[in-house]
DNA sequence: TTGAAAGTTGACACTTTGGTCAGCTTTTGA
DNA sequence: TCAAAAGCTGACCAAAGTGTCAACTTTCAA
């Protein structure tokens, strides 16, 4: 056989697959799930098309093996908000490892909020209530701060929100933050430009007056 | 003919233009341009597919013919960023607009996002420098309120990002707010309480300590 | 009433797409 | 060395896609 099962490098397979991802994150962010011809992933990971279908047996399954990656990888910066911190450091480090991951992972980025403004389609059950337990326990942080008099009793959930769709929008809406930034492009100082701004008026908001 | 050329009701063009638009929305909403078929467009729009191209030469100009109408009414929740104003009043009727326009165009909204996410292909130079106008005249309007010492000196650029993303996020990106909320749907208080939480963080957080 | 412009449409041509397959080459454990 | 598992791929197919067209019906000003 090319190599015994147990063969702790299987390199050919572990390389194709990851080629093919790579390039499908690209793909499917820019065109979408219905938009995204697997021709389209070969070419771009440099294989065959029918070298592709030897790994994956359709487009789905391409594209929800990426989504799974991707959740999973997803509460990281959340980490920030546990409830021995400060709410001013934990969310100034939320703010900053959010922007931080949307920038190095834009194509993710993108393609989750693709996959979200079709419709969800291809999150399971179970990845969304993934989400939910997460925001969960992360909104009894909050209130726990809360409680404690450390912050005003904003509603967390909203305030997730706004956490999120601020962050996101650099990577996601690239285009249109380089207008509104009227710039050509996004530098690294336009991202801490924004960590800045977001930072300091929503701690404005949420502290109580010092 | 089948009416004078100057005839005012041209109806029947009308009504079918409108009813192609109205379908190719909502699908370009969710498919995003490339994993749009026209044959869809035809059948949402009760209409053969021979006739929608009898309309429009190209799935194409269908779609650059929505960007347009879309651009042409979207600043309106902006003329409440006005000098005469008071900045708390204009961020609280700009955000309480915002969320109206897109509950109730979430089609429209969530089009152009995934216009956006996909790279803004189709928007033209022209689009792009209108965006880039408009968001510079209401700088100034703010730029004019920090000057007044009405507002504390926060980046007006970033902060109309936050606005515009915290309000887009309801209706772009309603599956995770749904999840974030632990709800099933997004009802109209959902809506209030996000106008509420945002705006109230927001002033907090950009006026003067009072 | 009429004729020409406007509107309609089934059927077609051509291209692209997702997916298959038979047979090839490479790798590797024994 | 060698056989079998793993990996590879050109060629193919059926289905679905965009866009066209010729012939039809409807509309309405004169």
């Amino acid at each position: 056989m090319a190599r015994a099962a147990r063969d702790p490098e299987e390199r050919i397979r572990e390389r194709n697959i990851r080629l093919i991802i790579k390039a499908g994150i690209e793909i499917f962010a820019r065109k979408g799930f219905d938009g995204t011809r697997i021709a389209e992933i070969a070419e771009a990971s440099g294989l065959p098309k029918a070298n592709v279908y030897y790994y994956f047996s359709s487009k789905e399954e391409i594209y929800t093996t990426i989504i799974a990656h991707l959740l999973a990888s997803w509460d990281n910066a959340l980490k920030y908000i546990s409830p021995e911190r400060e709410p001013a450091e934990a969310f100034r480090l939320y703010i900053k490892a959010k922007l931080d991951y949307t920038r190095k992972n834009m194509a993710e980025s993108r393609l989750f909020a693709s996959e979200i403004i079709q419709g969800a389609r291809f999150l399971t059950k179970k990845d969304r209530e993934h989400i939910r337990q997460v925001t969960d326990r992360h909104v009894a942080v909050i209130e726990g701060w809360i409680a404690a008099g450390k912050m005003l009793p904003v509603d967390p959930r909203h305030l997730f929100i706004m956490l999120w769709a601020s962050t996101q929008f650099y990577s996601d809406f690239e285009p249109v933050a380089i207008d509104a930034l009227k710039t050509s492009r996004l530098k690294a100082g336009d991202y801490d430009k924004a960590a800045a701004t977001i930072a300091e008026t929503i701690l404005r908001g949420i502290l109580p007056c010092s």
